[in-house]
DNA sequence: GTCTATAAATCGATAGAC
DNA sequence: GTCTATCGATTTATAGAC
């Protein structure tokens, strides 16, 4: 089956993807037109309209392959060490997942609230998955005696803000490596949640 | 001097800013229209611009009077106590502040892409002092012994990054009042920076 | 100080040619 | 699959009456 001429199936598709991304990051979903994004992919307008039915439905899709790898990948670590290890194994995932990719970090917190009401509940829903898999290696820690912490919700949502907020400040040539910086959090999250 | 007839001076304008504050918090700067702006207090568009040269200075002034009176405020707390009891005046300080203007908060942060280069080098400017603030208290701990922490800087945005983290989660009617979340955030805090 | 009216530009999305 | 052309709505901001 010959490709019709002109056509770039399989490719322009992720490079429209890749467009928005930027362009959503750089300027926010409400400030970026169709016509920009088309502009950055070197194509018109219209033809946009051939790989995704809306703008709507363009950033639901970036966010939602988030955090289906955001999930997909945390479902790759080891669940059977002890909750010390877990949270350790926990933490440096955290921060090399969000670094490697800030855009897309950026995006999926700030454009929440440009989802229709359908689409947030489904984001949202990925979101509290992520939160419940770090609040139960916490509870999982406290029945074992491993950590002392008077709410585990809060600490959770502590943690993540602590740790996702390495990708405001982060910069790959800058003062610290990667390693470093899992280093430094890890020392602190760890102290954060000891008796 | 009476008032012109029809004239609202002095309560208009507050009445402008408090509408924008309100949606650009729920909408985005971007997506807000100034006749959206405008029908939320009464008026007609054209009427907003008897109080601010346009929509761009009316975002920069929210944020510059939020970053001033975090600023102003915080140069009110004691300054000459130990480290550990000026870590825990900032640590309670922050998420009262926060806790009381939340949609501020929110768009101090969100809407720092959409301030023009000038206006966004004034709002970083005052941020950066604010994190110079906590980062001497850090400093003077691990000075004095108080405190265990490889990177002061690192550890600063950390601590700000985890407890404006608040905001995303917290309810008035929820679970939890403001002085058992300052109480549960400063004990996080403590046992992070300690040895 | 607020109104109506409007300028000038841009928006998302669609239709139809190729 | 991409183009040109366009619809209809909306945008910021201004002009001038009152």
């Amino acid at each position: 089956m010959a490709r019709t001429q002109g056509s770039h199936a399989g490719i322009t598709g992720p490079r429209i993807r890749e467009a928005a991304l930027r362009l959503f990051a750089e300027h926010g979903f409400a400030a970026v037109s169709m016509r920009q994004i088309a502009s950055a992919v070197g194509l018109q307008a219209g033809a946009l309209y051939n790989y995704t039915p809306d703008k709507q439905a363009l950033l639901f899709s970036l966010m939602k392959e988030h955090m289906d790898d955001l999930l997909g990948d945390l479902s790759r670590l080891p669940s059977q060490d002890a909750p010390q290890a877990r949270l350790e194994s926990f933490v440096r995932f955290h921060i090399a997942f969000h670094l490697d990719r800030p855009e897309l970090v950026f995006i999926a917190y700030m454009e929440l609230r440009n989802l229709t009401p359908e689409n947030f509940r489904v984001i949202e829903g990925l979101r509290r998955d992520y939160e419940d898999a770090l609040e139960r290696i916490l509870s999982d820690g406290v029945a074992a005696g491993s950590f002392e912490v008077a709410d585990t919700k809060l600490a959770t949502l502590a943690v993540i803000a602590m740790l996702t907020g390495v990708t405001t400040w982060y910069r790959p040539d800058g003062r610290l490596s990667v390693p470093e910086v899992q280093d430094l959090y890890w020392d602190m999250v760890r102290k954060s949640v000891s008796a």
